[in-house]
Parts: C-alpha cells; structure tokens; sequence
DNA sequence: GCGACAG
DNA sequence: ATCTTGTCGC
C-alpha cells in the first residue's frame, strides 16, 4: 500500500518500498537478493546538496560528565558552531545490546540529531533481536531497531552516519545502504574494521587525515570483472597520537546519495578530535546510557 | 576443503 | 557487540 503522503520524506513511516524492508525471517537466500536489489537501488554518487564545511563540527562534546543537553535554541556565537537552524541535520545511529537475561536478546538503538554541532534531539528504542550477527547480514539484525529509534525522533535526518558498512560490503549494500535507500535519505557508513576489500597503501601508522582508497576484491560479488576495481570507500586515519600508541583507521564508505570521496570529506568535517565522528560518538554514549537505565530497571 | 568476515 | 582494572605515555 502507498505510504501517507503528509508525512515528510525521510521519516520512518514513509517507507516507499517495504518489500525492501530487513525483515529477520526471511530466509538467507533471500536477504542476499534483497541486497543485490538494493544494491541496484542504492546511489553511490553526490545527490544531497550538503556542503561537508556547513556541518563541520570544530568542538568535541564534553561526555565525561553526562550527555550534553539538547538544545533548540541558537547559541552564543562564540565558537563556529551556534546551532544554525538553518544547517543540515546530521543524525548519528548506534546500538547497544542487552544480553539474553530473560531468554531474550534485546538491542538499544539510539538516535542523535545534530545540527550545526548542536545536539538538538535524542530518541531511542529497545527492541527485540530476532537473529544472531553474520558477516554480511548486520541490517537483518539490527536495520529494524535503527528503524524504530529514527521513528521516535521528531528530527528530518538531511544525512544519516550508521555504524557499520555502506557500500563495504560483499553486496555493496552494508547497513548504511539499507537504511539510507529505505528512508531515502543521504546515509553514509563508520566501520572500525573492514568488512572486505583492499585498501591502495597500507594503513600502518598513519598520521591524523591521511586517507586511501578501497577497492573492491574478489569477496565483493559486484566488482567488475575487468580489471578496473571499483572504489567501494576509504580507510581514513581521523586521529593519532604523536608518538606511542597507534590508533586503526576508521573506513568509511557510501551508504546512499554520498560519492565516496564525498563521504570521507563528510566524517572528517563531523570529527573534532576523536577517532569517531560527534554524531557517531555521542550516539554511542546515549546507547549506553539508555542501556544502564533499562538494566537498573 | 580452507580462509575471511561490519556490530 | 560484550565481559572489565590498571596502566603506559603525552
């Protein structure tokens, strides 16, 4: 049936496709069609107008002493970040996991809406987990959490940051890509390891902004068969110390309507000093907090 | 058959 | 993802 038309685009409810929907019960076979479909629904270039340095975030968010209030009114105009009302909204996606006290295993989606580095909206979701993790099927087991989260937020989502893969993937349809081509919406993917593909130079000790391309290899079902691998994303070194401990790139790719030289520019913008980009960071801290509150419960 | 594998 | 204190280094 047709979605209600008096609902913006991009939210939740109006989901133009819900056979595209990662449904857990469906059977293996199936959610791998159901990727290669995406796939081919998915947009891997620029088509979003948002300009990575009108959602840059220069300040990180103080989180050890709780999570910063969200906010809609503008902010004193002292740093570059004042809360535009005008700017993009960046929502940050992460998850937390309750473990199967009661026989049941239970995720914790969090959702946090960011606009002009300004957190302006929180919203979360526990629900229930219907199959285990397999590499390669991540949207089937958390994709309907996420949905729910991004339902309780009043927010527009103009750019979607997902934890996980976006086009990285064996299908090029990696969590990012799910949910970005089902809501429609301009998403893209943080991976703390790489899922497949090769990267052109070793990541080995790289300093703070340096980046390269990855190519799709052969576990990536799409890649051309020439020999012209396509870019499939990027490993990108968002921080690193001076000297001792190393810090692992973060690889980062499109999830849908982002180019993936695009999409680096973005999460470097969102980054203000930690390995993880604000929006993904925060949300992190949120899941975890909604998480303590539903275990003291 | 072996290896590799986001969160 | 999750189970978890101290500890090395700037």
């Amino acid at each position: 049936m047709a979605p209600p038309a008096d609902l913006p685009q991009g939210h939740p409810d109006n989901i133009e496709r819900p056979e595209l929907l990662p449904d857990p019960s469906l059977s293996r076979a199936e959610m791998e069609s159901l990727q290669r479909e995406l796939a081919a629904t998915a947009t891997f270039a620029d088509d979003h107008g948002i300009d990575p340095a009108v959602v840059a975030i220069d300040e990180p968010a103080d989180l050890t002493d709780g999570l910063p209030d969200a906010r809609q009114e503008t902010l004193p105009g002292t740093h570059p970040n004042t809360g535009d009302p005008d700017a993009p909204v960046v929502v940050g996606i992460d998850q937390a996991f309750l473990t199967p006290d009661d026989g049941e295993d239970r995720a914790v989606s969090a959702a946090v809406a960011i606009r002009d580095g300004v957190v302006i909206e929180y919203a979360s979701a526990i629900t229930p987990l219907s199959i285990p993790y397999i590499p390669g099927l991540l949207a089937f087991r958390e994709g309907e959490p996420i949905l729910a989260a991004l339902d309780a937020l009043d927010a527009e989502p103009d750019l979607l940051v997902c934890d996980g893969s976006g086009r990285i993937h064996f299908r090029e349809a990696g969590i990012a890509t799910h949910v970005g081509v089902l809501l429609d919406v301009p998403s893209v993917g943080v991976a703390k390891s790489l899922l497949c593909g090769v990267p052109d130079e070793s990541t080995d000790e790289r300093p703070a902004g340096w980046r390269t391309p990855i190519r799709a290899d052969g576990s990536v079902e799409t890649a051309g068969s020439a020999g012209d691998a396509p870019v499939i994303g990027h490993a990108f070194q968002s921080r690193q110390y001076p000297n001792s401990r190393r810090v692992n790139p973060l690889y980062v790719s499109p999830g849908h309507r982002v180019s993936p030289a695009t999409t680096v520019e973005l999460v470097e913008a969102l980054c203000a000093g930690y390995k993880l980009p604000e929006p993904t960071r925060i949300a992190d801290a949120y899941a975890d907090a909604v998480k303590r509150d539903a275990v003291r419960a």
